[in-house]
DNA sequence: TTGTAGGCGTTATCAG
DNA sequence: CTGATAACGCCTACAA
């Protein structure tokens, strides 16, 4: 069933139905009414390749993450969804894992199914974990599409970033806790992303402005996940008396290996997550957690996609959100 | 840059780039060497809107989902895009909430991307949350292209369906509950889908054989959330020696209920979860839960997805995958 | 082994 | 307002 089907049905052309299902305004009411009707008898869909073909949109973006069954992505890329399909957008979406190689071999697959643009999500992207690997990569590749890093700051043409303070509350965070009579703080960390630098960088700022010497045993790089964090406790056994995880599952892993050792939370042990993940409401006492609003960071992020798309107006390149802190019954205060 | 452009500046045919491009074997060697060359001097890719024109397959294949800031949904989609991935195809994603309405919409968009097939996760697409819908609109979309459903059942021409024995282990699971005393088994669903259905008929089954009438108060419809089980609990304080909960986040409620109210887990109570997502080991104790072997179900579904896609062979309708106990700190044994 | 030409289903540009 | 017709970029007989 294609355009010729319809026209012929309808006896009319092809460029008037073309013309009804583009809803241009110069067709009668009496033929548009005709058409219409046809086309919902036949049950007809135009091709979207044939439109691709001539037209210049494809009403399609292209979204890149890379685990989509990490709890934060996957809330990053149902928030990003909804936004896109109220435009009536799609959504190509891929996993491209953590490594240098996968991560471009992923965007040179997107970019090949020619979409209108192109969301980065995750500050993976943005830096990298395997040091050696810089943001070229991405830079060539905004300019064949607009590209949008969530949770990343590239500044190169094309490339549109929105971030949250994560430095400003690492910073804040750490202080407060160093304030409550904390000076043995553990930092854990997963990555080497943009973010994880940024968290870590507060961090340390707040140790040197306490003037506490940082113990390299005391920083440690894992992997985010409740029973490997627990373990390694239990094979390093560090001495602290507060924990900063850049993500919760880590934390959790963090309250787990306390209450199993006797530790009493947060009387003598001050534990603090980012994301404020589902986890953070699961365990007893619930978890402290940076709420790092992603909400607010995928909409601006979505919006400002769609303003570059219509190209009317200047759309500033990068955007900082600020992050708040959860209070919950990991920390006093 | 195009299919002529690369022709010309190759010195041969139009035909023989394409040829190189498909990988055809009736190219020498030599040609195909020069080709090769200037594609990727150019950084050519072919236009997949112009291929999709002519061609029979997309290369693509939309998937929906509910809600994939869902643990369940998401590791299931993760699984998916990566063998579909192997084998160079594309996730057109669409989130489509659990409203029969937008469930049909999303279905009709998917649609008109052509793709090659459509993957429909969780059974809320199987039975359906708003009793008085049917699966006819999945027979209906099943005649424009394969669809697989992921935990749901539904028989009809071009569905297939892969899905786990929930009914089995439910009824097994609320029998060792019983023959371990227990005899006031809350069971807590947050929907009528297909999956939940036959848990409860298993939890239903189990207490007739035991000759234990159902305590209509302990059968609770309520949302998957922690906080909201808990506060569902504290209002209506049912009076339960065991829970049987078919999704992990309200057996996580229950848990934190039991803690705040000093009940002992599990001398005192008994706490079954489902799906053994990452709120299970979050807890302590940790929370014994049903491992629904999504990892092979989804497994299942893409390798039958290949097979019907390249049409040779006989491809069965329906796949049943046998869930498995994880046996943790909430359950005596 | 290579080239030519027709077709895929739209949109857009002209004439009427 | 409506209708022909030329792109759009690729694939694939069919010819050479």
């Amino acid at each position: 069933m294609n355009i010729y089907d319809i026209a012929e049905k309808s006896g009319v052309s092809i460029a008037t139905v073309s013309r009804v299902l583009n809803d241009s305004d110069k067709v009668s009411e009496k033929t548009k009414e005709k058409v219409m009707k046809v086309m919902a008898e036949e049950d007809y869909t135009p091709n979207v390749f044939a439109r691709g073909l001539s037209g210049e949109s494809t009403h399609t973006v292209g979204v890149l993450v890379p685990d989509i069954s990490d709890n934060y992505m996957a809330r990053a890329v149902a928030l990003i969804e909804r936004r896109l399909h109220e435009k009536d957008y799609n959504m190509l979406l891929s996993c491209s894992g953590f490594r240098a190689e996968e991560k471009e071999e992923h965007i040179r697959m997107l970019l090949e199914e020619r979409i209108d643009a192109m969301i980065l999500v995750g500050s993976t992207y943005a830096g990298s974990d395997t040091k050696s690997h810089n943001t070229g990569y991405i830079e060539k590749a905004a300019q064949k599409k607009p590209l949008f890093l969530i949770n990343g700051d590239v500044d190169a043409e094309n490339i549109f970033c929105t971030f949250s303070n994560d430095y400003a509350v690492s910073l804040d965070l750490t202080k407060k806790l160093i304030e409550n009579g904390r000076n043995r703080i553990l930092f854990l960390t997963d990555s080497e992303s943009y973010s994880a630098k940024k968290k870590k960088a507060g961090y340390e700022k707040a140790l040197e402005e306490a003037g506490i010497a940082p113990i390299p045993s005391l920083i440690c790089h894992i992997r985010n996940n409740i029973d490997e964090t627990v373990s390694y406790l239990e094979e390093n056994h560090p001495d602290f008396d507060a924990c900063f995880a850049t993500d919760d599952a880590m934390a959790v892993g963090v309250l787990k290996y306390a209450m199993k050792h006797g530790v009493s939370v947060p009387k003598d042990l001050s534990i603090i997550g980012y994301n404020n993940s589902e986890l953070a409401l699961a365990t007893t006492p619930e978890l402290t957690s940076v709420d790092n609003k992603l909400e607010k960071i995928c909409d601006d992020t979505v919006i400002r996609l769609f303003s570059v798309l219509s190209g009317n107006g200047f759309v500033p390149r990068r955007t900082s959100v600020a992050c708040t802190v959860v209070q919950r019954g990991t920390t006093n205060h």
